[in-house]
RNA sequence: GCGCUUCUAGCUCAAUUGGCAGAGCAACGGACUCUUAAUCCGCAGGUUCUGGGUUCGAGUCCCAGGAGGCGCACCA
């Protein structure tokens, strides 16, 4: 029997499930519909037999009867996977089972390969990640993960939109990588004759499209760090990043705190969820907290920029926070805080007035020397959002930037480097702004209660295989 | 990159702690016209992750390597 190229007419399960819910047991119908989807279960019972066929939107009986189905004998010896068309008409079995009564049904696609145990499924995390298409058919909460993913980006994208935020797209090959702290992947234009960066950040670009005109601007996209995998860093991920013109870091507390309650509450339809167990309430305001308040609440020791170096060191070492010689005072406060609160922080709350030290693209603090105006968003011990009042001097964002090449210069591989197209667009003046960056995968984990990165990346990065095991029903065709 | 840990049939897991590698599901053959992880009968299935070593004997102990998980470090 030759497999069709196409197969028309076919309806959800889900449409047909909820069309004909009302069907007594045993009541039938001759309502024709076409399913189409993989088999699942089967069930045979001498001249009769059930079966379970799945599509992306549930699962649906089939009712085969030797008498009124065509190829009776070909359907009793479908593989569990098979896809498969079949048409009938609709009815409820003495059990109270919704099926369809297959008149005719053809074969789409033959799965070689099982999904595994028919009640187990497969379990093995290498299995399930390496091969996610058998994952999501074992795993009914995996579909749903990813669904949910879909429906926060397109919530975020709603949320933004409706507050007059345009999208755009920047570039992700970069001759010059900037706007975080981190090694990037590098690749070589040949016609260009240049090796290139793939994007670490959004911001530069986007910055420049603020000098450009563009007033509320985001992209959500993929950026690319050359560092360590962990059950909370892909190499690849997405991020948002938004600014808004005429803004500062206190309207970016606000937007992030109702973009973020927003996608929870079209999620859950509340703004209160568990979290590993844990009960956090994203409804908005969030608390607002200095690092230094927080660093005193959880360690008792009071720090500031307004000592000496010396003197933070020491409370560092109290702490048992190590940190480096070359560190000046703003980044052991950041290791202090990095070490003895972030970890502890169950939130939400907004983490502000940073260390100017640390923050080469943030504006210095409107009253307070030493620091900018920045804060980080952590919710469930976890930093989830950063953001600041942007700097657009472009003097003082220069000499921010060659402090950093300097850094760089003298071996530290995530310092950044002078971008003169961006300092030449700062030049031509860009207006007092605000900006914020979620990580997008950890905005799913949080609203999916899911504790690994793996768990929200449809495909993750995985160390190459070297070996592919065999499967059953391959060689013996 | 470092530490801990896991790897047995296609899948999920056993194997008396060093003594003949096994079960359920899937597959294959058969019975059964209302099943729901159907049931029943039969049959087949193995480089125990890989390579060394210790031992009369290794899935089990030792060494090296591979892949996964968790933790640390870096970061989001």
């Amino acid at each position: 029997m030759p497999i069709p190229y196409r197969y028309e007419g076919v309806r959800s399960v889900e449409d047909v499930v909820g069309e004909y819910q009302h069907l007594l047991p045993e009541e039938q119908t001759d309502s024709k519909v076409r399913v189409a989807g993989r088999v699942m279960r089967l069930r045979g019972q001498g001249a009769l037999v059930f079966a379970e066929l799945r599509d992306w939107t549930g699962h649906v009986q089939l009712f085969v009867e030797q008498n009124t189905a065509g190829n009776f004998t070909h359907f009793k010896h479908l593989h569990l996977g098979d896809w498969i068309g079949a048409s009938g008409t609709v009815m409820r079995t003495k059990r109270g089972e919704l099926s369809v009564k297959v008149t005719d049904w053809v074969l789409l696609a033959p799965a070689l390969k099982n999904f595994g145990d028919k009640w187990k499924g497969v379990s093995d995390p290498e299995v399930r990640y390496r091969q996610r298409e058998v994952d999501l058919w074992a795993n009914d909460e995996v579909r749903e993960i990813f669904l949910k993913r879909g429906k926060i980006i397109k919530s975020v994208r709603e949320f933004l939109d409706k507050k007059g935020f345009i999208e755009v797209e920047t570039p992700v090959l970069q001759a010059v990588e900037g706007g975080a702290a981190a090694k990037p992947f590098v690749t070589h234009h040949n016609a260009l004759h240049a090796d290139l960066s793939l994007r670490i950040a959004l911001e530069l670009y986007l910055k420049r499209a603020l000098v450009g005109g563009f007033e509320k601007v985001y992209e959500i996209g993929r950026v690319f760090r050359n560092e360590g995998l962990s059950p909370r860093h892909n190499p690849e991920f997405t991020m948002l990043e938004l600014y808004q013109a005429y803004g500062d870091y206190t309207d970016m507390m606000e937007l992030v705190e109702q973009l973020v309650a927003n996608a929870c509450y079209m999620l859950h339809s509340t703004t209160v969820i568990t979290y590993q167990g844990e009960e956090i309430d994203l409804t908005p305001p969030w608390r607002r907290a200095t690092m230094e308040e927080l660093i005193f609440d959880s360690t008792g020791k009071s720090i500031n920029l307004a000592m000496e170096r010396d003197q933070i060191a020491l409370v560092a070492d109290e702490l048992n926070v190590s940190y480096s010689k070359n560190d000046g005072p703003g980044k052991i406060m950041l290791e202090i805080y990095e070490k003895t609160t972030e970890p502890y922080l169950k939130g939400p709350v907004h983490v502000y007035d940073y260390p100017k030290e640390v923050s080469p693209l943030a504006r210095d603090h409107r009253s307070k020397p030493g620091y900018v105006e920045r804060f980080e968003t952590v919710i469930a011990n976890r930093e989830l959002a950063n953001a600041f009042s942007e700097l657009n001097d472009p003097k003082e964002q220069r000499e921010r930037l060659q402090i950093q090449a300097s850094l760089k210069a003298a071996g530290d591989e995530e310092a950044m480097s002078v971008d003169e197209d961006f300092l030449r667009a700062l030049e031509q003046g860009m207006p007092p702004t605000g900006g914020l960056g979620v990580g997008i995968d950890r905005l799913v984990m949080l609203l999916t209660d899911q504790s690994n990165i793996k768990e929200v990346i449809l495909f993750p990065a995985l160390r190459r295989e070297t070996t592919f095991s065999d499967n059953d029903r391959i060689d013996t065709i």
